[in-house]
RNA sequence: UGGGGCGUCGACAAGCGGUAAGUCACCAGAUUUUGAUUCUGGCAUUCGCAGGUUCGAAUCCUGCCGCCCCAGCCA
């Protein structure tokens, strides 16, 4: 995997070097790591971590990690979800046709454990409602109550396990525990449950099943049939820790595997969790799972990511067991380092102020240029762009009254039109409203190519197009998606909604490309020369292409000017 | 008032008893037909706080403070 970031030194995090350690002693001969998305939802830039991890680390040491959808819950899980996760990992440049792992497939095993269980006496039917079994559990402080079915035969467990396995129950009257300690401190070991009858329909077991094992008892068993060997997993699963190595010391595993926990990734003004990311499409905030906007793979393909960036952002942040915030400048760094290096460069007037040249010939043979693709590697070509007697610049580059630091184009000023001419302002028109309406400038024929013979030089260097050669297009201009560093924060923070940034999304309607990139494809990606990297979108719009601005350039300038 | 974690530069993050890596951000300068890129230099006498052990502590011990997670038949 070539990741085409600079400072690629092996990141050593406190995972790697455990493994690491393990291996040296002999603890662990070949690892088997694990990705296991639950279907239920689009995979995230939080996930990309975690993929750049467990792939990263089988890589690194030689051994597998398996792509597994924990698919034990069908009543928030479909297989649409399945496919988006499959082309997002594959798009990371992650698993290549590898097999793929569903929980699913071990339904039956996990039953024939659950009877293992309950005939050893670690678990029983319980026929609390749920209302009843909050209760019985106690509270952080208090301990539980031992369910007044804990006591049931292993005769009537059985019988009563079969029948909710064969639809005998409607959902929620019955459910299998484990038996443990209702007084634990830790919650999770009290009596958790085990099992739980739903009568819903899987998207790969069909009706097959009525009862459907919960997290902390199919996980486990999961890693262990698969024989992972270090099964990591986020902060919140620390406590479960006991309750994943319990159920594989009770059903008696040949295999066991290690769980070890890592702070899940956190970004600036944007949320990360699957429920409010869906809650943001369905409720029409975002125009889908892979709106440009959002934080998730799709998402930033869109946007104009790619891949290697992606790894690039997830080796540089690191990881380790601290909750952390990280700046979204770290993304937008990642990517602008793939893109500067690797994007062809362009010309494109996102808000156009007409230009005609007074002293330009109305008709001569076509003048054009070859302008290089990329500055520093003559070994992407060149394109021609044409140019004309009328042309169009940034409205931003002109200023009736510059300030002394402005370098661009102001009345009686001269700049230069990159890869064409010298140009001088003479005059500008106004529309009745007093608005600019164009610029009267002249040309230097001697400065063809962008330098003078007698060695004058001009301060600014402008983006221009040619009127009549320009390919109209929609540029979408993208802010961060809240106003909140923290959107779901603070103590009684209401509905993170609130804090959505109404400006998220612009539409800049009238913008004019040079025509190199006309036939360009779906998904290609641009340096729009002093503006930032925009990426084709697959939509057109009005016929028109539609370019998404996947980041800004930097920009010294602006900060100087505020 | 239970249990489990975590606290090193503005944001991440190494370090694991021998005297604070690196990245992003930031500042200064150089080069530049992108005010981009690139390049050079600067940026924690100090590691949540207070004690203690030691020739020597961010690293060990004690106490305190702060933050996060756990009472789904979700994962």
């Amino acid at each position: 995997m070539d990741d085409s970031s600079n400072q690629d030194t092996i990141s050593r995090d406190f995972i790697r070097n455990r493994i690491a350690e393990e291996i040296e002693t002999g603890k662990c001969r070949k690892v088997i790591t694990r990705f296991p998305p639950e279907p239920n939802g689009f995979l995230h830039i939080g996930h990309a971590k975690s993929i750049c991890l467990n792939f990263g680390i089988a890589a690194e040491f030689g051994g597998d990690c398996h792509l597994r959808f924990d698919d034990t819950n069908p009543s928030k899980e479909s297989k649409v979800y399945v496919d988006s996760i499959i082309e997002d990992l594959k798009w990371l440049g992650f698993y290549d046709a590898g097999k793929t792992y569903y929980a699913s497939d071990y339904f039956q095993q996990f039953y024939e454990y659950a009877l293992r269980l309950i005939r050893n006496g670690k678990a029983y039917v319980c026929s609390l409602s749920p209302e009843e079994m909050r209760e019985y559990r106690g509270t952080l402080t208090a301990p539980g109550k031992e369910s007044p079915y804990r006591t049931r035969s292993v005769e009537e467990n059985l019988d009563l396990f079969e029948k909710m396995k064969s639809g005998g129950f409607p959902d929620g009257a019955h459910v299998l525990r484990a038996k443990i300690d209702m007084s634990s401190p830790n919650l999770n070991m009290r009596d958790p449950v085990l099992y739980r009858i739903q009568h819903t329909s899987h998207h790969r077991t069909g009706d097959k099943w009525c009862i459907y094992p919960m997290y902390d008892y199919a996980h486990c068993l999961e890693d262990a049939i698969e024989g992972v060997t270090h099964s990591i997993c986020t902060l919140e699963f620390e406590d479960h820790r006991p309750l994943y190595d319990w159920v594989l010391d009770e059903v008696g595993t040949a295999c066991h595997p290690q769980q070890i926990e890592f702070a899940r990734l956190n970004l600036g003004y944007t949320v990360m969790s699957k429920r409010k990311l869906l809650e943001l499409v369905e409720g029409g905030d975002v125009n889908g799972w892979d709106d440009s906007r959002m934080p998730t793979i799709s998402g930033m393909r869109s946007r104009g990511y790619t891949p290697a960036s992606i790894r690039a952002f997830c080796k540089r942040i690191g990881v380790s067991k601290k909750e952390s915030r990280i700046d979204m400048l770290m993304l937008e760094e990642a990517v602008r380092d793939d893109l500067n290096e690797n994007a062809p460069r362009v010309m494109a007037v996102l808000n156009p102020l007409r230009v005609v040249i007074e002293n330009y010939p109305e008709e001569r043979l076509p003048d054009e240029f070859d302008a290089p693709n990329h500055p520093a590697k003559p070994e992407m070509g060149t394109r021609k762009v044409p140019f004309s007697k009328v042309i169009y610049i940034e409205r931003e580059d002109f200023m009736e009254d510059p300030p002394k630091k402005f370098f661009r184009l102001g009345p009686g000023r001269e700049v230069r039109l990159r890869y064409a001419y010298f140009i001088k302002c003479e005059s500008v028109e106004y529309e009745d409203s007093g608005e600019i309406k164009e610029l009267r400038c002249t040309y230097d024929p001697e400065t063809r190519g962008g330098s003078a013979p007698d060695g004058r030089k001009v301060k600014g260097t402008l983006h221009w197009v040619s009127e009549k050669h320009a390919v109209k297009a929609e540029v979408r201009i993208y802010d961060r998606l809240f106003n909140k560093e923290n959107p779901d924060g603070g103590k009684e923070a209401g509905d993170f909604k609130d804090s959505l940034n109404p400006e998220s999304l612009t539409s800049l309607e009238d913008c004019l490309l040079e025509p190199s990139v006309e036939n360009a494809a779906p998904g290609k990606r641009y340096q729009f020369e002093r503006q930032g990297y925009f990426c084709l979108d697959v939509e057109r719009s009005q016929g028109r292409p539609v370019f998404n601005r996947t980041a800004t350039l930097r920009d010294s300038w602006a900060k100087a000017k505020s």
